[in-house]
DNA sequence: GTCGTTGCAAAAGATTTGCAGTCAG
DNA sequence: CTGACTGCAAATCTTTTGCAACGAC
């Protein structure tokens, strides 16, 4: 634990609840505050917290990863994606952990997180007409006002 | 439908069962039978028919993405990966899919496909002593071998 | 001193994009 | 002719890495 990592854990500790972050956004964040702390590094402990069990990496369907804290059974969530417009959606469902634990038993696998991600288009899309009318660049205005919610 | 993409879904659907490839093996595996698209239609292909819901996009944590037919119903899977290794199991589990229904129902949403990724450590990986007697490359020799399974 | 960590700059990959040429309707 | 699609090369973006410096023990 060095004083770079406990900063990071630290902005995640106090994210309020359904945020996640990529490391790019991290590093802002932290620069805002006046804690900076070179990407590179950043990099390096998000990886390493991942690995760890303490971060969830969550791949969104934009790109870049985005990191979370890693919250035991009682908080543990799973995510509803809009591949049009990347609007997410979190849900709770503890029979989903269930489930992969029974897998990784059967296989003498240990588990450090499980993940469902459910790929969908929102009920805006829909409205527009998804497919045929919408370029691929169209999205929801919803998800515009939220797509820089800090 | 163009000669390019016809290919390239006439590959998905010969493609072995479990196998899954990533824009860059699947371009090298048309070069080799004489079909080449360039690298470019590729990735556009495969972003196309992953939203149109005929490839699923995998993310197995290994930097690039992975994709494989998105399978109705009775073939539909979900994967267990090890964090260490990249080494992958399929697994069925319908119940999932029943559940991530409910969920875009309740929502409004339109399933396009869910993925249930269980991140874990191989026993392989535990028996070596994971987490503190391993480098971060270490790697099975079980995965090293199926690594580069065409 | 040694080892693990950091910051910077550079490198490495994967993916996307601009653009001109091609083809079907 | 128009619109959609391709191939190529260049660009972009995220993530990783080499390396010298730093700090705890």
């Amino acid at each position: 634990m060095t004083p770079q990592r406990e900063k990071i854990l630290h902005v995640f500790q106090n994210l309020p609840k359904g945020n996640h972050l990529s490391a790019e956004e991290l590093h802002e964040l932290l620069e805002q505050r006046g804690e900076s702390i070179s990407l590179s590094t950043i990099y390096r402990s998000v990886k390493l917290m991942a690995r760890m069990g303490i971060l969830r990496e969550l791949e969104l369907a934009e790109g870049h990863k985005h990191y979370e804290l890693n919250q035991p059974y009682p908080h543990h969530h799973h995510h509803v994606v809009c591949i049009q417009c990347n609007k997410t959606i979190e849900f709770r469902d503890d029979t989903i952990l269930k489930h992969s634990l029974k897998q990784c038993k059967k296989e003498g696998f240990q588990l450090i997180d499980c993940q469902l991600t459910v790929m969908t288009i929102c009920p805006e899309a829909i409205r527009m007409g998804w497919p045929s009318a919408l370029p691929s660049d169209w999205c929801c205005t919803r998800a515009i006002s939220e797509s820089k919610p800090n």
